[in-house]
DNA sequence: CCCCAAAGTAGGCAGCGCCAACAATGCTGT
DNA sequence: ACAGCATTGTTGGCGCTGCCTACTTTGGGG
């Protein structure tokens, strides 16, 4: 349903989300040195204070944005999991789908991982850092009950795990490392991650 | 040598060395957002035009900035080394040593690592993370010789290396990890980049 | 010694984020 | 039914920013 341009209701009826998902555009188009509110609001055709009355300052609204990212980040991973196969092959399948996110998404990855959130150890971003991390250290335990990764603290080997993950999704978000690339040395990756890199 | 305020001379001598200073400082206490040309220039106390004649936009004089990060970080890196030692211990100095340089400058490390130099494979930038991923390919490929490392191609087992490495880092920039847990796990994890996770 | 390129200055422009004051709207209690 | 009020949108303005152009000072090479 396109918007009739004549006589524009007063009210838009969800601009908080109009304006989150016309940022998103922006976003993954131009990137978010390119994100602003005003032209934001030109975008959506409301008034250059109105995005005011939803996200106390622009922050805020990279905040939800960055929130959105993990929710979707968290579905996508929660769903390329298959918790009844071998080790090797959920986390081939886990990241293969984070190296998905960040190729689709790399500068939404780079908000979400922003340093901007620094002194905030709470509020729902945390949240959603925290509910990552947890689904991760799940599967690690979970391996470890079967005796598919080595016993020990999960927090820690799950901590070995992300960084792996993460790293390689970062280095291909700052575009050290082509999304191809990438690609083809997974499984060789996750190999490694499982089995290492010293000779056995 | 304190700058006298009366009859500063017309010309400034290095202003473009006292610009990355200056501009180096502000980042590390206030953050890549709060850097401002202007600001940088009253800082050092020239007109707020003046950098231009150093740097041809702002994002030119932020590029500056990480190829001086890269620098440092490859010289740290470099002096962490210790080439005679077998490859755990190596490797446990190289981590040490990128994580205490993300430590010290989690700002610059983001700045570094910041999605802005997207389509430009080629300029300085370019050539020092190339040299950065090369010193570590030549790492790996001196321990394969050893046969510290299993074979195969060294570019891709630098990789599995480099995401590690990085992602711990990462984290820790992100804020996602505090530096006291990374360096607390430090030894782990190399230990688990070496030897894999999975029961051997 | 002069002259010109390099380096710094002054001013202005458009765009930005944020704020305060004002207007339209629709929900709520009586 | 409708008055009142909180919500949501509008207008205007402030100070800041990056960038541009034109002007001034300086110092070194022909």
């Amino acid at each position: 349903m396109l918007s009739m341009p004549a006589s524009r209701p007063y009210h838009h009826g969800d601009l908080r989300a109009a304006l989150l998902k016309s940022a998103e555009r922006t976003l993954r188009e131009k990137g978010v040195a390119a994100l602003s509110l005003r032209e934001l609001a030109r975008d959506v055709g409301v008034s250059h204070a109105a995005p005011g009355r939803h996200f106390k300052d622009k922050q805020a609204l990279l905040d939800a944005l960055a929130l959105t990212g993990y929710e979707r980040l968290l579905r996508a991973l929660g769903a390329a999991d298959a918790p009844e196969r071998p080790i090797q092959e959920r986390m081939t399948r886990l990241a293969r789908a984070y190296l998905g996110f960040v190729i689709d998404n790399p500068a939404l990855l780079e908000l979400m991982f922003a340093r901007k959130h620094e002194p905030d150890t709470t509020g729902p971003l945390a949240d959603a850092v925290e509910e990552t991390f947890g689904s991760l250290t799940h599967l690690v335990a979970d391996a470890q009950e079967r005796g598919e990764i080595v016993p020990g603290d999960p927090e820690r080997l799950m901590m070995v795990v992300a960084s792996s993950l993460h790293g390689l999704a970062a280095l291909v978000a700052a575009c050290a490392l082509s999304p191809e690339e990438a690609l083809a040395g997974l499984d060789e990756q996750v190999h490694h991650l499982l089995y290492g890199v010293a000779p056995r």
